[in-house]
DNA sequence: GTAGGGTTAG
């Protein structure tokens, strides 16, 4: 992977004034085909038209919420956490209808709420409902709707979202490329997130963090790119951005998976030694379970030990790797012994 | 005063 430093980040808002959205463009043509970019006002209705809102109200997504006599209590903070679909539904419709509208933050929150459910077409629902009422949408919500259009499998429409914002003069920021990124991965697209991932840091579009590079290197790592991953972890050191346990035990298991165990071990240790980093039961579960497929079970019994040295308590899915691994074995006794472990743990908890 | 990644088993 051939990749330039990162530089000063420059202000996407710039781009866009300066003509500079030319660089964004192809981004857009090529991530988003229903867009045209040869006629920019075709654009500008094809975004227009992706968003224009169903006729359902949010209300009306839900006879039990419409049914309800009671009103949802208000929270007296958005902090309190929503956690029931109709209640987000409820205080959503209730919010379009105040004058003055409440702050972007507070939709943008409802609408997170809703995503955070996984309800997502809900939630671009929302987004649309949003623009009736003109509530003047943000970054957040931007990127809201961009990772609920990705989490759907629907990327593209998540750089039609892009577009939507290019146009409202609301600049992309590193939530938004990863979002996107993620979508591509999602896809089995890593190639166009391979290239996209390329193209924001050369041009310096935007300053890769942690999250970005460990989406990039689970999509590495999605295709067996292993030693791609492991050039863009210590591209990571290069550029000074931090390293965590979820990007190390993206490619330990990685690793593990190609039974490249010992590699794994070594990109362990330096992750405990020289980083500082502590592992987890995901890291552990991903060695041992690479231990056991190529049968070395005393190195399995001493990382058992490890674990509980560590306090880390070994997990369901620790159980179901031995259990599993030892049934193919042939050892069904020694998988019994597992079980009646696990099953005690259980009670004692 | 909000947003993006979240890795492991069967």
């Amino acid at each position: 992977m051939v990749l330039v430093l990162r530089g000063k980040p420059k202000n996407l808002a710039s781009f866009i004034v300066s003509g500079s959205f030319d660089k964004f463009k192809d981004i857009l043509a090529t991530h988003s085909p229903i867009l045209s970019f040869r006629n920019p006002s075709s654009f500008l209705q094809l975004s227009n038209g992706i968003f224009t809102p169903k006729t359902i109200s949010a209300r009306s997504h839900s006879t039990a919420s419409s049914n309800r006599q009671t009103m949802v209590k208000h929270p007296r903070s958005m902090s309190e956490k929503i956690t029931n679909l109709d209640d987000a539904l409820q205080l959503f419709d209730e919010m379009t209808q105040r004058q003055p509208l409440p702050s972007v933050v507070k939709f943008n929150q409802s609408l997170q709420a809703v995503a955070k459910m996984k309800h997502y077409s809900c939630s671009i629902e929302l987004f649309k409902q949003m623009n009736v009422v003109r509530v003047p949408v943000d970054a957040y919500t931007i990127n809201i709707v961009i990772k609920c259009c990705c989490q759907m499998h629907h990327t593209s429409e998540g750089f039609a979202v892009l577009g939507y914002g290019f146009k409202r003069d609301i600049s992309p920021d590193v939530c938004t490329f990863s979002a996107l990124l993620n979508g591509l991965i999602l896809e089995d697209s890593v190639l166009k997130a391979e290239r996209l991932f390329k193209k924001l840091i050369k041009e310096e579009l935007c300053e890769p963090d942690t999250i970005m590079y460990t989406t990039m290197i689970k999509g590495l790592c999605k295709f067996g790119n292993n030693d791609t991953a492991i050039a863009l972890l210590k591209l990571m050191d290069r550029s000074g951005c931090k390293r965590n346990v979820v990007t190390y035990n993206t490619i330990i298991d990685s690793l593990c998976k190609d039974q490249m165990v010992d590699d794994a071990f070594n990109l362990f240790k330096e992750m405990v030694f020289h980083k500082g980093i502590l592992p987890d039961v995901i890291t552990y579960n991903s060695l041992i379970h690479g231990l056991c497929n190529l049968c070395r079970w005393d190195e399995v019994s001493k990382l058992l030990k490890e674990m509980e040295d560590d306090r880390i308590s070994p997990s369901v899915n620790t159980f179901n790797i031995l259990v599993d691994a030892l049934c193919k074995e042939g050892k069904v006794e020694d998988a019994n012994c597992v079980i009646n472990i696990m099953i005690q743990r259980g009670k004692d908890s």
